[in-house]
DNA sequence: CTTGACCTGCGAGTAACTCGAAGGTTTAAG
DNA sequence: CTTAAACCTTCGAGTTACTCGCAGGTCAAG
């Protein structure tokens, strides 16, 4: 099989494997023409990388996997070990998103009550700056700025 | 005012504030010795980036803003215009990453009462390539959810 | 024999920083 | 006066996981 084959029957770009295989996480043999050929052996190789990539291990930690698979060493302690900081950064991720939609939700609702602005000089852009959804650290609870 | 101060009064990185002058988010002057002096106007400047930074705008989208309003225009139609794309790829990567922390908690759940596995060359890991998590249609949920 | 579809390796671009290196300035202490 | 600490500058490179494009090679069909 060629790279277009296994790209169709994975449903992936054929760029991205030809990314696995320059980062070597595939290492598939070349026939005579220099052209990849992948095996059953290397198609289930990239199986398992599109399986632990979707859930959420890095390119790194699947190579870390595969080279413990490939010394004969089990990769489940590792997976284990891996998918902890994984989950706990996907879920802080999460909470990141989860705010970011409903400060921009709560913006655009602002927003639709609220003129244009005028340039001025005193500010760049009211509905920007007045918003009363601005991150609590950086600038108090409340959407008013302050003169300088 | 140097970029020092500016980064403690703002609680951002100082290699964020020369990141935003390399890119002309920021044009701060120049004392006799070469350093950037930090006005007012700068200072306000770069809350307003912040500001629409946490408001999910790209710094592209943010220049965008700047050029309106140094313009003369408002920059509120293309801050309007802006939001919309921005509050859609936001939602579509909030269910993406719904969508992985579940995937994730699920695999772990799982593992729990699974043994390693031992390697046998027909797999290479039971828990991931066996995991009852994994995406069932490539195309569709496929690409969602990358790692930035 | 040419066209079109495929293949190769490589470099660069993406977003928004973040870090480090090499070198210049300022300020306070000894 | 010298020195050391603590700043500052610009620039290049690294981060993540692709994605695209280029120049050039291969192969089957008409």
């Amino acid at each position: 099989m060629r790279v277009l084959e296994l790209a169709r029957r994975e449903q992936v770009n054929a760029n991205t494997i030809r990314h696995y295989v320059r980062i070597g996480l595939l290492n598939p043999a070349k026939d005579n023409s220099g052209y990849h050929r992948f095996t059953a052996a290397e198609h289930k190789r990239l199986r398992f990388i599109l399986q632990a990539r979707d859930l959420g291990f890095t390119l790194d930690d699947i190579h870390t996997m595969l080279q413990a698979a490939e010394q004969g060493e089990s990769p489940c302690p590792t997976v284990r070990q891996l998918i902890e900081p994984r989950l706990s950064e996907a879920r802080a991720k999460l909470a990141a998103m989860q705010a970011l939609v409903e400060r921009m939700e709560r913006a655009v609702e602002q927003w639709a009550e609220q003129p244009d602005c005028v340039p001025c000089g005193e500010h760049i852009c009211h509905l920007i700056e007045g918003a009363d959804v601005h991150l609590s650290e950086r600038c108090g609870s409340r959407g008013e700025f302050q003169h300088d």
